[in-house]
DNA sequence: CAAAAAAACGCAACTAAGTTGCATTTATTT
DNA sequence: AAATAAATGCAACTTAGTTGCGTTTTTTTG
């Protein structure tokens, strides 16, 4: 028995179906997403492995979920790397991200908000808006102790 | 004869006026940013001085300009510092950021539109919004050559 | 299954943006 | 004008992320 699985989900075959390698380190990364269902940065990557991973392996490895659409960069209140399982679709080419993003001050997850819709801009004449973003920084549903 | 001037503003009345020392270097930084009308990061404030100013000063007085409401920070699409003059609705103690932000992919401008209203977001149930931010990006008024 | 090719890894060294401490210079206050 | 306060420049440092390269692991191919 040699898979790793997350709710029923075999998350090695997961790396091979998207056309990534399946180290080990990729292995453990990809079901820690699954299992944390977080947004991730490096430096929480990095706690998480203790020193047994290199930081430049940690990037690389980010890189590649991202362009083979397994995850993607969300925002982060410090502007650092951050990263997000991808929904069902998002795919290698494509990222879908015309959401809103929630970032908690407490837990400091960043959240994708599918359910709030961008509003179109129509009052800006002249400006071509090739991208648009709506960010919300808080206590998010977790942390949020009034 | 001692005094800049733009557009009938002496500039350098207004450094006191806000309480900034009023040091050759600052005094022709505030008269760089009423002449250029634009956003500015600290690469193009060092770049318009050359060498005759360390970046270390550069970064003190922007902090300087910006605790005493004289500019404030906007978004930059590289996450760099950068900043624009504050309207008249900014002080020292509060800046009025409740307006999205375009950045131009051309000449790397920052435009606060004050004319975009940032929707109330009412279907966010058990989320704390402290602070909410909406950028475009694109190509601006200026730069929109099709 | 073994050999060849491709991809991932770890290390060290590097870059870019911004910060800190401290001695010196310049402004402001009295 | 002297005393006080603030700004400046330098060097050294920090943090986040990147690059080159030799080695190891994984994947492909015969």
């Amino acid at each position: 028995m040699n898979s790793i699985t997350h709710n029923n989900l075999d998350l090695r075959s997961i790396l091979s179906d998207k056309g990534i390698s399946r180290t080990n380190f990729r292995s453990k990364l990809v079901y820690l997403f699954y299992s944390s269902n977080r947004s991730l940065s490096v430096e929480e990557i990095l706690n998480y492995f203790k020193n047994s991973v290199n930081k430049v392996t940690v990037y690389r490895s980010l890189e590649s979920f991202e362009n083979k659409g397994l995850i993607h960069k969300v925002p982060d209140s410090k502007d650092l790397m951050r990263y997000s399982l991808c929904k069902d679709e998002c795919s290698a080419n494509s990222h879908n991200h015309n959401h809103g993003h929630f970032i908690c001050y407490e837990c400091n997850d960043t959240f994708c908000l599918d359910s709030i819709k961008i509003p179109e801009i129509t009052t800006l004449k002249n400006f071509v808006i090739k991208d648009l973003k709506l960010t919300m920084e808080g206590y998010c549903k977790n942390c949020n102790t009034i």
